[in-house]
DNA sequence: CCGGTTCGGATCAAC
DNA sequence: TCCGAACCGG
């Protein structure tokens, strides 16, 4: 074991050390949870666990990719089997090996959300049932709920709780869309991200002797962001775990803040438990902010009932206090904030890489935009519409999809008739009638049109004939072609590549770069491989990489400097030497949506705890008297969390100083009065059924507050695995290493790789065609290049 | 069946 | 402000 042991304090390298049972690492924040996590994982494979007996899942395949990274600097190449990642990752890798036992193929189409929700929407349609009263956002929620509880169909309807539940909500019919919602998507071939879950963990527990194999694969069991599970993925957890008991958590109570997709901080409370003799680590330094931040930041959470305790401290710098802003209107906030990145920045030279900008809707972004944009700062904004959701790019997906899983069946709707081909929704609808009639997929129909009694006249057989041959088209170039060849010719030969080059107005301009984008991303996804020495990437294995990525996913490294802007749940995980939370106001922080149950308030105290303890040196609050919403002028009052930070730690503007002052003791009586009233008021969300913690997400489906055009700023995307060449549509050809010769390369030479960077060549084997060779890169860890395939120079 | 326009409704975070 | 469902004329 090696020096890095030295790098660690005296709680963290306990928590690294100890491997003889269950342990649970609650980590505050800054306090050095993800280094505790790599060197862990280091002295795992040191102590001689292979890495395919690791598993370590996360929230985030960011965070996944960053912590293979960091191993990988320790470790070496290894790092590339272990098997770390996102829980929903994880389990469809699992999924698509077992598919055949649970009555799926291994090429399932995972639906997004809005899949799901346009599923149940044509559900509710098909019922008769009214639109208005079975709103599909509502019923995907609880839909989601109820499988993230592990609540199968049958169960649901058989649950005299739930169903009065739903009576209460007038929405009776709620477990019969449920079952028709199953059925269909099982028709389809199909899993939600949900169903990710909840297939995995009825594949273990209806079959003993898989979850033993895995169990017995997985001989250590890591989890990060603990506090964020749901009950199925904690369920998953046991699953595996229970019999050898190696298993560590790591979480931080505190900075709960999914339970809205159902995160159960429950998981965590009761961890030892569950784990009988599980050892608890508690890390307490923060190394991350000053100690005025984190003072204050205590002062906060300590405003919540339920919680682990522990002491965060810090011994940096004692710092500046807390700055509040205090605008008249949204406008003003954002020239408050604004003026002052100008200042901070000409006064300590910071870079523009040290300032965020964290709200909590999506919606807030606009205004500081503007102010920005006026001033010449650069800014990058995260989120937003997502690539994946764009209209084009859910198009090109759907052919994607279809030719891989024709019986998908929201992507067979969405395409049947893009471009238009004539074929309509009276169409459409009978086809799903006469699927649902018997109980086949719409493809199905789609074959054998005469066999299910489709009544539609010789014109309309002969346009749908010429979709079938289109898809089928695809179909048999699977195998033939890598990814980005038939992602190609799919864009060309459906059409939509003339759909959208037809005329060049600006918005279809910007589509014809995010299809081009698409195309390159896809061209870059099988160079890589390819030179990882894998060969045939077939576009399945592009689907089912690409149906898991999210905003937060891009690999492209920030070269230029900019300020952040972002919600402060994407800023989870993060840092910032500088850091504004902005819109501090009743009714947007805490979201009036929050505001009827003690749960969901707490929830929302913990989140401005994340957006507080994200900055390293100075942190700004502020908050505006009057702001624009769905086009109104409205007003609103500061938020009730400003009170709840001790105010030694703030810097409040003059007037209010005084005034907070003088009416201090009067408004911690009043707080603690209100306290009690809400607590005695929404005692447990009394409302709720019995397995439910509040989820309430009503709205379920992604809205894009950044459509159309956005003047110049960069809004990152989640990568289609950025392009590094440009390769038009025009020019398919086979990306063999763009045709380079074999470079000779020796050990002990310097090279400098496209996506690697600079590393050193170990050594060389083989000889032509298959010749590899062993680098250690400087920033990317090891690596085995296959020459064929390798985009490098030799530098010396 | 198609494409354009109008109208009304939602309104949060995201794997 | 935004988006999508509903409506209507070709």
């Amino acid at each position: 074991m090696t020096n890095y042991l030295e790098e660690l304090n005296e709680s963290q390298r306990d928590a690294v050390l100890y491997n003889e049972g269950p342990s649970l690492v609650i980590a505050g924040a800054g306090s050095g949870k993800t280094r505790v996590l790599t060197y862990k994982i280091a002295y795992l494979l040191e102590q001689g666990y292979t890495p395919w007996s690791i598993l370590a899942l996360t929230f985030t395949n960011k965070a996944a990719r960053e912590m293979k990274e960091r191993i990988a600097r320790q470790v070496g190449d290894q790092a590339r089997y272990l098997w770390m990642g996102t829980f929903h990752s994880i389990f469809s890798r699992i999924l698509r090996c077992e598919a055949q036992v649970i009555g799926f193929s291994s090429n399932f189409t995972i639906y997004d959300s809005s899949d799901s929700k346009s599923l149940i929407k044509s559900i509710v349609k098909e019922m008769q049932l009214d639109d208005k009263t079975y709103k599909s956002g509502l019923i995907q929620a609880r839909i989601s709920n109820a499988k993230n509880h592990l609540v199968f169909p049958d169960a649901y309807v058989s649950n005299a709780e739930l169903y009065q539940y739903d009576l209460n909500a007038k929405v009776p019919a709620t477990r019969d869309i449920y079952r028709q919602y199953w059925e269909r998507c099982r028709q389809s071939d199909a899993m939600d991200f949900d169903d990710l879950l909840l297939y995995t963990y009825m594949l273990f527990r209806d079959h003993p002797e898989i979850c033993r194999k895995y169990a017995e694969q997985f001989r250590y069991v890591l989890v990060d962001e603990y506090q964020d599970t749901n009950f199925a993925q904690h369920s998953i957890v046991l699953q595996l775990t229970q019999e050898h008991q190696r298993v560590c958590v790591v979480g931080d109570d505190a900075q709960s803040i999914y339970s809205f997709r159902g995160a159960n901080i429950d998981n965590i409370l009761k961890f030892t438990q569950l784990y009988k003799g599980a050892k608890l680590f508690k890390l307490e330094q923060n190394y991350r902010s000053t100690q005025t931040i984190v003072c204050a930041a205590n002062s906060l959470i300590e405003k919540n009932s339920e919680q682990i305790k522990k002491e965060v401290f810090s011994e940096k710098a004692k710092g500046e206090p807390i700055g509040v802003f205090n605008a008249y209107s949204d406008v003003e906030e954002g020239e408050i904030v604004a003026n002052q990145i100008v200042k901070l920045r000409s006064r300590e030279h910071y870079s523009y890489n040290d300032f965020a900008i964290l709200y909590r809707t999506n919606a807030q972004s606009r205004i500081f935009e503007e102010a920005l944009r006026k001033r010449s700062l650069p800014y990058k904004i995260y989120g937003g519409l997502s690539f994946y959701q764009r209209k084009e790019i859910k198009d090109v997906i759907s052919y994607f999809r279809l030719a891989v899983n024709p019986n998908d069946e929201e992507a067979f709707k969405r395409v049947l008739n893009y471009p238009a081909r004539g074929i309509g929704d009276t169409t459409l609808n009978k086809v799903i009638d006469a699927a649902a009639q018997h109980h086949v997929s719409l493809w199905m129909v789609l074959e054998e049109p005469l066999a299910y009694g489709l009544n539609i006249n010789k014109g309309m057989h002969t346009k749908l004939q010429g979709f079938r041959e289109l898809v089928k088209s695809f179909i048999v170039e699977i195998p033939k072609k890598n990814a980005y060849e038939l992602g190609a010719m799919i864009v060309r030969q459906s059409g939509i590549m003339n759909e959208i080059y037809q005329s060049n107005d600006p918005e279809n301009l910007s589509r014809q770069e995010n299809i081009e984008e698409l195309i390159n991303g896809m061209h870059d996804f099988c160079a890589i491989r390819e030179e990882e020495g894998n060969e045939n990437i077939l576009l399945t294995d592009f689907l089912s990489e690409v149906s898991l990525l999210t905003d937060q996913d891009n690999e492209k490294e920030e070269d230029a400097e900019k300020i952040t802007l972002m919600t402060i749940h994407s800023a989870k995980g993060l840092e910032f030497k500088n850091v504004f939370v902005v819109g501090l106001e009743e009714n947007l922080f805490p979201s009036a949506l929050s505001l009827n149950s003690y749960k969901e308030l707490e929830e929302e105290r913990r989140l401005f705890y994340v957006a507080i303890t994200r900055a390293e040196e100075h942190c700004y609050l502020s908050f505006a008297k009057s702001r624009f919403k769905y086009g109104k002028m409205e007003f609103s009052s500061p938020s009730r969390f400003l009170k709840d930070i001790d105010v030694h730690f703030l810097k409040l503007p003059q007037e209010e100083q005084m005034a907070r002052r003088i009416d201090e003791r009067a408004s911690r009586f009043c707080r603690e009065q209100n306290e009690r009233a809400s607590r005695f008021l929404f005692d447990e969300s009394a409302s709720q059924p019995s397995y439910g913690r509040s989820s309430s997400n009503l709205s379920g489906g992604q809205k894009s507050f950044f459509v159309g055009e956005r003047p110049k700023a960069e809004i990152i995307r989640p990568s289609v695995p950025r392009n590094l060449t440009k390769v038009g549509l025009a020019t398919v050809s086979k990306p063999s290493a763009a045709g380079t010769l074999p470079v000779n390369v020796l050990a002990g030479q310097v090279i400098e790789h496209e996506r690697f960077g600079i590393g050193d060549v170990i050594k060389v084997e083989g000889t032509g065609e298959n010749s590899k060779a062993t680098v250690r890169f400087r920033n990317a860890g090891e690596k085995q290049l296959l020459l064929k395939f390798a985009r490098f120079k030799v530098v010396e």
